[in-house]
Parts: structure tokens; sequence; C-alpha cells
DNA sequence: CTACACCCTGTAGTTAGCTACAGCTCAAGC
DNA sequence: GCTTGAGCTGTAGCTAACTACAGGGTGTAG
């Protein structure tokens, strides 16, 4: 069976040699057999388990969080349920998440229509209250009814 | 006019007095008046300020880049395409992220179906290739088919 | 047989975004 | 006029997730 060298994993993955290292060191590659010689033999077997431990960092999980869930797996089936609730508990923090995301997104948006505007008036002044910093209310109802009457809010902000 | 003490501000919006501080160490806060005896005071204005860059904080632009930005406010109407083309950039990194995020979840929501029907059948054998470790690309293929059949990512995992 | 690429461990340093003192000042209440 | 509470600065410490050596081993090619 084929085996991969620390160096070849690492092109493969596009991760730094010390930082495969050092997700070992952290317990989330305990599969890894070494050779006569102390290296990491990384089996097709083990790459993909890598991929997958992969995907729950990219999904924002902790080091420290994935490698329990990896030490479930040496459970076997007797894990099955924990490894279900863990993943369902992070569903709900990746969902929350992304919900908090697209507030904020929705935010920059106007903000991008406001200084669209205001540079489109040569001043900020059209939308603060007068002698204040203070944004005017009738700034967040004119951009509302912009809102209502169709327009995306990605839209509206673009040049 | 009124004004607020940093534990006021503080409890206003729930962030504490120690960071504070070290948003106005970083430049985030420059607009913040001191009182005869060194004391910040902070008016409406400056809260309202204050929420603006914490919405920004929220979309998760760096500290660093926030003080850019509002260092370009103190230029004022001159920095509004500074300010605009910074919004826009920003836009850009939420967005992917996002869309990274969505990705994501349904990397997970697919595990989770995996876990709850390897759960069911009381092994994960039903669906690993014969003895590895590795995903059999048949279940896969029935995920995808549930998918296709008008099923949820979401309520395909749901217990 | 020796150079060289690549691997190893262990330890130290880095960045972001705070948190936690230590030691001091100041204003208000009793 | 003294205590108390809140504020100030400056510096040190913390966590996550790496990165960067230093010092040493190994296996293959010429």
């Amino acid at each position: 069976m084929a085996t991969y060298s620390i160096g070849e994993v690492s092109k493969q993955m596009g991760l730094s040699v010390e930082a495969i290292r050092y997700y070992d060191r952290e317990g989330l590659l305990p599969f890894v057999k070494r050779d006569s010689g102390g290296r990491r033999q990384f089996t097709e077997d083990n790459i993909q388990l890598m991929q997958m431990i992969m995907g729950l960092k990219r999904a924002g999980v902790p080091i420290k969080d994935i490698a329990y869930f990896v030490s479930w797996r040496l459970d076997g089936d007797d894990s099955l349920g924990e490894r279900y609730d863990f993943l369902n508990a992070h569903e709900k923090v990746l969902e929350d998440e992304i919900a908090s995301l697209e507030k904020s997104l929705a935010y920059l948006r106007f903000k991008k229509w406001y200084y669209k505007t205001a540079k489109a008036a040569g001043t900020e002044k059209i939308h603060l209250k007068a002698g204040t910093t203070q944004v005017d209310p009738s700034t967040y109802a004119e951009y509302d009814q912009l809102l209502k009457e169709g327009h995306s809010a990605k839209s509206l902000g673009d040049d």
C-alpha cells in the first residue's frame, strides 16, 4: 500500500509541514503510523480522514474540539451518538455565525450606500443632523424606502 | 450636553472597561475628549460612532483597519472615496467568508446525516469500503439522491 | 563515503484581541 | 479630612494557531 511523507501530504493538502506536525501534537492525527526511522507515514486512508478534519477546521471548529472528535473515532461505533451530538452542536454555532455575518453584511451595504451618496453630493452633511456627527433618521428612512421599492441592498451600494 | 464615563459606556455597550481603553490605545476612539482630571468623557455623538465601529468589528474588520477608517473620518469629506472603497473591499471579504461557511455547513449536515444513519444501523460500517476507514462512494450517492428528491440538507441530518 | 534533501523533537517567538494587575490621582460623601 | 469608588497609565500575561529555529537523525544518489 502506497504511503506518503509529511512533505508530500503538505503539498497535496496545501498545509505547511509545521502545521501538520502541530496538528499531530495537538492530537488530531493519532492514526498516523511511523516508519523504522520515526518518520510519519500517511496512507490514502489517513489523508481522507485529514480532509474530513480540515473540513471541520474550515467550519471554525477549534482544534481542541476536533481532537475530542478524533479520539471518539478510536472508540469505534460506541461513540456514534457523541459524534452526532458534537456535529449537531456545531451546526448551531455555524448557523448563528452565518446569521450574524449576514446582519453585518447588511449593515456594511447600508454604509456603502451612505458613502456612495455622500460622495456624489460632495459631503457627508447630507446624512447628518445639523452640527453633529450623528446620522439623521431621514437617512435611514430613505434607505428603507429604497429597499421596500425592491432595490437589493447589494445593488444600492454598488458604484 | 450630557456626557458619560467609561464605566457607564461599558455597561451600555456590553464591553469591558479594559476593552474600551484598549480600543482607545489602538486609535479607534481619537474623538473622545477628557475632563480636567484626565478622564474620558463620552458624548451621545461619540457613543453612536462607537456603535458604528463595533458594527465593523462584528463584521470581522481587524482593529488596525478600523483605525484607518476612523482616521479618515478626521479628514472630513476629502476621504469619502477612501471610506467607500474600504467598505467595498470588506464587503467582498464578508461575502466570501459567508460563502465558505455555507459550504462548511453543507458538509457538516452531510456528516450529521452520516452519523444519524450509522447510529440507526448500530455501526459506521454501512458507510465504509470494507476493511478501510474510507467512505464508500455509494454513501455520497445516496445522500445526493435524497437531496435531489427535495429533502433539505438541514432536515436530513436532524433527529 | 560523503553530500544533500528531508525528516525528527523541543523550545521559543508571533499576532490578535483582550484581561489582569500595580501603583497612582481625583472627586464626592460622611 | 479621611475613606471609597472610579478613573488613569504602563506593563505583563493569556489563548489560539501557527511559524521559526536549533540541533540532530536518515536514506539515497553520485
